[in-house]
DNA sequence: TCCATATTTCAAAGGTAGTTGAACAATGCG
DNA sequence: CGCATTGTTCAACTACCTTTGAAATATGGA
Protein backbone atom coordinates (compact mmCIF):
# COMPACT_ATOMS: atom_id res chain seq x y z
CA UNK A 1 0.00 0.00 0.00
CA UNK A 2 1.04 3.32 -0.97
CA UNK A 3 1.76 6.57 0.86
CA UNK A 4 -0.74 8.36 -1.37
CA UNK A 5 -3.75 5.73 -0.86
CA UNK A 6 -3.16 5.93 2.74
CA UNK A 7 -3.15 9.31 2.64
CA UNK A 8 -6.44 9.27 0.98
CA UNK A 9 -7.98 7.24 3.23
CA UNK A 10 -6.79 9.00 6.48
CA UNK A 11 -8.35 11.93 4.73
CA UNK A 12 -12.06 10.32 3.83
CA UNK A 13 -12.32 9.52 7.56
CA UNK A 14 -10.88 13.12 8.83
CA UNK A 15 -14.54 14.24 8.87
CA UNK A 16 -16.88 13.67 11.32
CA UNK A 17 -19.98 12.90 9.44
CA UNK A 18 -17.98 10.12 7.52
CA UNK A 19 -15.99 8.95 10.09
CA UNK A 20 -20.04 8.61 11.97
CA UNK A 21 -20.76 6.21 8.88
CA UNK A 22 -17.74 4.58 8.60
CA UNK A 23 -17.78 3.52 12.02
CA UNK A 24 -21.87 2.73 11.78
CA UNK A 25 -20.58 -0.14 8.98
CA UNK A 26 -17.82 -1.46 11.31
CA UNK A 27 -20.43 -1.83 13.70
CA UNK A 28 -22.79 -3.35 11.34
CA UNK A 29 -20.36 -6.10 9.93
CA UNK A 30 -19.31 -7.54 6.76
CA UNK A 31 -23.21 -7.42 5.79
CA UNK A 32 -23.42 -3.74 5.36
CA UNK A 33 -26.43 -1.50 5.57
CA UNK A 34 -28.44 0.42 2.88
CA UNK A 35 -28.25 4.14 2.35
CA UNK A 36 -31.59 4.74 3.63
CA UNK A 37 -30.79 2.99 6.82
CA UNK A 38 -27.62 5.09 6.94
CA UNK A 39 -29.50 8.23 6.38
CA UNK A 40 -32.37 7.57 8.99
CA UNK A 41 -29.60 6.21 11.75
CA UNK A 42 -26.92 9.68 11.62
CA UNK A 43 -29.81 11.65 10.57
CA UNK A 44 -28.72 13.20 7.48
CA UNK A 45 -29.82 14.18 3.95
CA UNK A 46 -29.52 11.78 1.33
CA UNK A 47 -27.81 13.72 -1.33
CA UNK A 48 -24.88 14.86 1.22
CA UNK A 49 -24.80 10.93 2.09
CA UNK A 50 -24.82 9.81 -0.97
CA UNK A 51 -21.47 12.10 -1.54
CA UNK A 52 -19.64 11.07 1.87
CA UNK A 53 -20.16 7.67 0.48
CA UNK A 54 -18.34 8.57 -2.87
CA UNK A 55 -15.31 9.39 -0.28
CA UNK A 56 -15.36 6.82 1.43
CA UNK A 57 -15.85 4.43 -1.64
CA UNK A 58 -13.25 6.09 -3.90
CA UNK A 59 -10.77 5.76 -0.51
CA UNK A 60 -11.65 2.03 -1.05
CA UNK A 61 -12.75 1.88 2.86
CA UNK A 62 -15.60 0.63 1.84
CA UNK A 63 -17.52 -1.13 -1.24
CA UNK A 64 -21.00 -1.10 -2.85
CA UNK A 65 -23.86 -3.41 -4.22
CA UNK A 66 -27.08 -3.33 -5.57
CA UNK A 67 -30.14 -5.02 -4.27
CA UNK A 68 -33.39 -4.40 -5.20
CA UNK A 69 -33.90 -0.52 -5.44
CA UNK A 70 -31.42 -0.36 -2.56
CA UNK A 71 -27.55 0.26 -2.46
CA UNK A 72 -25.67 -1.88 0.08
CA UNK A 73 -22.72 -0.30 2.05
CA UNK A 74 -20.09 -1.98 3.99
CA UNK A 75 -16.98 -1.56 5.42
CA UNK A 76 -13.43 -3.01 3.81
CA UNK A 77 -11.36 -4.87 7.02
CA UNK A 78 -8.82 -5.63 4.69
CA UNK A 79 -8.54 -1.80 3.67
CA UNK A 80 -8.39 -0.52 7.29
CA UNK A 81 -6.05 -3.07 8.51
CA UNK A 82 -4.05 -1.57 5.30
CA UNK A 83 -3.88 1.90 7.06
CA UNK A 84 -3.19 0.49 10.44
CA UNK A 85 -0.48 -1.61 9.45
CA UNK A 86 1.15 1.50 7.33
CA UNK A 87 0.58 4.06 10.45
CA UNK A 88 2.42 1.54 12.90
CA UNK A 89 5.25 0.00 10.10
CA UNK A 90 8.68 -0.48 11.88
CA UNK A 91 7.43 0.43 15.36
CA UNK A 92 10.36 1.53 17.57
CA UNK A 93 12.59 0.68 14.94
CA UNK A 94 11.29 -2.87 15.45
CA UNK A 95 12.31 -3.45 18.83
CA UNK A 96 9.04 -3.94 19.92
CA UNK A 97 10.15 -5.23 23.97
CA UNK A 98 8.42 -1.97 26.11
CA UNK A 99 5.33 -2.11 24.09
CA UNK A 100 2.23 -3.16 25.32
CA UNK A 101 -0.96 -1.64 25.77
CA UNK A 102 -1.35 -1.35 21.85
CA UNK A 103 -1.67 -5.32 22.05
CA UNK A 104 -4.68 -4.55 23.68
CA UNK A 105 -6.43 -2.03 21.62
CA UNK A 106 -5.21 -4.29 18.68
CA UNK A 107 -6.81 -7.51 20.07
CA UNK A 108 -10.30 -5.58 20.42
CA UNK A 109 -9.84 -4.14 16.87
CA UNK A 110 -9.64 -7.88 15.68
CA UNK A 111 -12.57 -8.14 13.41
CA UNK A 112 -14.77 -9.38 10.86
CA UNK A 113 -12.13 -9.45 7.88
CA UNK A 114 -13.76 -12.09 5.42
CA UNK A 115 -15.78 -11.64 2.03
CA UNK A 116 -17.17 -8.85 2.93
CA UNK A 117 -20.06 -7.41 0.03
CA UNK A 118 -16.91 -5.57 -2.08
CA UNK A 119 -17.67 -3.47 -5.55
CA UNK A 120 -18.12 -4.95 -8.59
CA UNK A 121 -15.56 -3.47 -9.82
CA UNK B 1 -12.13 9.67 23.58
CA UNK B 2 -14.72 12.12 21.66
CA UNK B 3 -15.03 11.78 18.24
CA UNK B 4 -13.87 15.64 17.48
CA UNK B 5 -10.19 14.60 18.95
CA UNK B 6 -10.09 11.92 16.44
CA UNK B 7 -10.93 14.24 13.61
CA UNK B 8 -8.72 16.41 14.46
CA UNK B 9 -5.91 13.43 14.71
CA UNK B 10 -6.99 11.93 11.53
CA UNK B 11 -6.54 15.39 9.83
CA UNK B 12 -3.34 15.81 10.89
CA UNK B 13 -2.47 12.57 9.55
CA UNK B 14 -4.06 13.17 6.09
CA UNK B 15 -1.11 14.83 4.53
CA UNK B 16 1.56 13.50 3.46
CA UNK B 17 4.41 15.55 4.59
CA UNK B 18 2.72 15.07 8.35
CA UNK B 19 2.06 11.46 7.84
CA UNK B 20 6.11 11.45 7.02
CA UNK B 21 6.73 13.13 10.21
CA UNK B 22 5.01 10.47 12.39
CA UNK B 23 6.11 7.59 10.66
CA UNK B 24 9.61 8.71 11.18
CA UNK B 25 8.82 9.43 14.78
CA UNK B 26 6.89 5.99 15.16
CA UNK B 27 10.17 4.56 13.70
CA UNK B 28 12.25 6.20 15.94
CA UNK B 29 10.79 4.97 19.10
CA UNK B 30 10.10 6.60 22.46
CA UNK B 31 13.21 8.77 22.33
CA UNK B 32 12.49 11.03 19.29
CA UNK B 33 13.80 13.37 16.47
CA UNK B 34 15.35 16.34 17.01
CA UNK B 35 13.83 19.02 14.57
CA UNK B 36 16.61 19.11 12.60
CA UNK B 37 17.06 15.67 11.89
CA UNK B 38 14.01 15.27 10.93
CA UNK B 39 14.03 18.26 8.39
CA UNK B 40 17.29 16.39 7.02
CA UNK B 41 15.91 13.13 7.04
CA UNK B 42 12.61 14.13 4.94
CA UNK B 43 14.44 16.90 3.28
CA UNK B 44 11.90 19.33 4.23
CA UNK B 45 12.64 23.48 4.92
CA UNK B 46 12.56 24.10 7.93
CA UNK B 47 9.47 26.29 8.59
CA UNK B 48 7.63 23.85 6.53
CA UNK B 49 8.20 21.15 8.97
CA UNK B 50 7.75 23.25 12.21
CA UNK B 51 3.97 23.86 10.91
CA UNK B 52 3.43 20.19 10.69
CA UNK B 53 5.04 19.84 13.44
CA UNK B 54 2.62 22.09 15.11
CA UNK B 55 -0.53 20.72 13.42
CA UNK B 56 0.62 16.88 14.91
CA UNK B 57 1.45 18.71 18.42
CA UNK B 58 -2.08 20.31 18.65
CA UNK B 59 -3.57 17.31 17.57
CA UNK B 60 -1.42 14.99 21.10
CA UNK B 61 0.03 12.82 18.22
CA UNK B 62 3.30 14.05 19.21
CA UNK B 63 5.35 15.66 22.23
CA UNK B 64 8.15 17.73 22.60
CA UNK B 65 11.10 18.63 24.96
CA UNK B 66 13.54 21.21 24.15
CA UNK B 67 17.08 19.86 24.83
CA UNK B 68 19.88 22.70 24.21
CA UNK B 69 19.52 24.57 20.95
CA UNK B 70 17.29 21.63 19.84
CA UNK B 71 13.70 20.53 20.39
CA UNK B 72 12.48 16.62 20.15
CA UNK B 73 9.51 15.38 18.93
CA UNK B 74 8.20 11.88 19.80
CA UNK B 75 5.64 9.88 18.91
CA UNK B 76 2.33 10.11 21.53
CA UNK B 77 1.61 6.12 21.19
CA UNK B 78 -1.30 6.07 23.46
CA UNK B 79 -2.85 8.53 21.36
CA UNK B 80 -2.75 6.88 18.48
CA UNK B 81 -3.73 3.84 19.88
CA UNK B 82 -6.79 5.88 21.10
CA UNK B 83 -7.67 6.61 17.44
CA UNK B 84 -7.49 3.26 16.02
CA UNK B 85 -9.23 2.22 19.01
CA UNK B 86 -12.26 4.18 18.28
CA UNK B 87 -12.32 3.50 14.36
CA UNK B 88 -12.52 -0.25 15.60
CA UNK B 89 -15.08 0.62 18.44
CA UNK B 90 -17.44 -2.64 18.81
CA UNK B 91 -16.35 -3.75 15.65
CA UNK B 92 -18.95 -6.32 13.75
CA UNK B 93 -21.44 -5.59 16.34
CA UNK B 94 -19.07 -6.99 19.29
CA UNK B 95 -18.82 -10.66 17.76
CA UNK B 96 -15.33 -11.30 16.44
CA UNK B 97 -16.16 -14.81 15.45
CA UNK B 98 -15.08 -14.59 11.74
CA UNK B 99 -12.21 -12.24 12.49
CA UNK B 100 -8.74 -13.02 11.97
CA UNK B 101 -6.76 -10.82 9.39
CA UNK B 102 -6.63 -7.82 11.46
CA UNK B 103 -5.31 -9.89 14.53
CA UNK B 104 -2.14 -9.97 12.79
CA UNK B 105 -1.52 -6.79 11.55
CA UNK B 106 -2.84 -5.62 15.57
CA UNK B 107 -0.12 -8.07 16.50
CA UNK B 108 2.41 -5.78 14.47
CA UNK B 109 1.08 -2.70 15.82
CA UNK B 110 1.67 -3.67 19.11
CA UNK B 111 4.66 -1.29 20.11
CA UNK B 112 6.64 1.21 22.60
CA UNK B 113 3.51 2.93 24.73
CA UNK B 114 5.48 4.00 27.81
CA UNK B 115 6.20 7.15 28.72
CA UNK B 116 7.53 8.76 25.47
CA UNK B 117 8.97 12.56 25.86
CA UNK B 118 5.61 14.22 26.41
CA UNK B 119 5.42 18.18 26.46
CA UNK B 120 5.25 20.34 29.18
CA UNK B 121 1.52 21.10 29.62
C1' DT C 1 -46.79 3.04 -19.25
C1' DC C 2 -47.10 5.84 -15.08
C1' DC C 3 -45.90 6.59 -10.49
C1' DA C 4 -43.45 6.07 -6.06
C1' DT C 5 -39.17 4.89 -3.83
C1' DA C 6 -34.14 5.01 -3.42
C1' DT C 7 -30.06 7.21 -4.45
C1' DT C 8 -27.02 9.98 -7.15
C1' DT C 9 -25.38 14.10 -9.78
C1' DC C 10 -24.73 18.93 -10.70
C1' DA C 11 -23.50 23.72 -9.86
C1' DA C 12 -22.93 27.81 -6.91
C1' DA C 13 -21.41 29.76 -2.59
C1' DG C 14 -18.69 29.83 1.33
C1' DG C 15 -15.14 28.42 4.34
C1' DT C 16 -10.81 26.03 5.50
C1' DA C 17 -6.26 24.47 4.83
C1' DG C 18 -1.51 24.45 2.36
C1' DT C 19 2.62 27.06 0.56
C1' DT C 20 6.04 30.47 0.39
C1' DG C 21 9.43 33.89 1.80
C1' DA C 22 10.96 36.99 5.17
C1' DA C 23 11.39 38.31 9.80
C1' DC C 24 11.47 36.98 14.61
C1' DA C 25 12.92 34.33 19.22
C1' DA C 26 15.97 31.25 21.97
C1' DT C 27 20.12 28.94 23.06
C1' DG C 28 25.22 28.19 23.37
C1' DC C 29 29.96 29.49 22.59
C1' DG C 30 34.09 32.49 22.36
C1' DC D 1 28.46 41.10 24.52
C1' DG D 2 28.33 39.51 19.59
C1' DC D 3 27.47 35.93 16.54
C1' DA D 4 26.15 31.51 14.56
C1' DT D 5 22.80 27.82 15.04
C1' DT D 6 18.20 25.95 15.73
C1' DG D 7 13.31 26.58 15.28
C1' DT D 8 9.30 29.28 15.12
C1' DT D 9 5.93 32.90 13.64
C1' DC D 10 3.63 35.95 10.43
C1' DA D 11 1.12 37.39 6.30
C1' DA D 12 -0.41 36.89 1.57
C1' DC D 13 -1.81 33.99 -1.99
C1' DT D 14 -3.71 29.93 -3.83
C1' DA D 15 -6.29 25.86 -3.99
C1' DC D 16 -9.18 22.48 -2.36
C1' DC D 17 -13.15 20.83 0.29
C1' DT D 18 -17.82 21.21 2.23
C1' DT D 19 -22.63 22.50 1.95
C1' DT D 20 -27.02 23.22 -0.10
C1' DG D 21 -30.95 22.90 -3.16
C1' DA D 22 -32.72 21.38 -7.39
C1' DA D 23 -32.76 18.14 -11.00
C1' DA D 24 -31.69 13.57 -12.77
C1' DT D 25 -31.20 8.35 -12.88
C1' DA D 26 -32.59 3.62 -11.63
C1' DT D 27 -35.59 0.10 -9.91
C1' DG D 28 -40.11 -2.13 -8.80
C1' DG D 29 -45.05 -2.35 -8.76
C1' DA D 30 -49.99 -1.11 -10.40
Amino acid sequence: MDRQSVVTSLSALAHGGRLDIFRLLVKAGPDGLPAGEIARSLQVMPNALSANLKVLSHAGLIGSRRDGRSIIYAADYSAMSNVLGFLMEDCCGGDAAICAPLVDIAARSACCAADAPNMPA
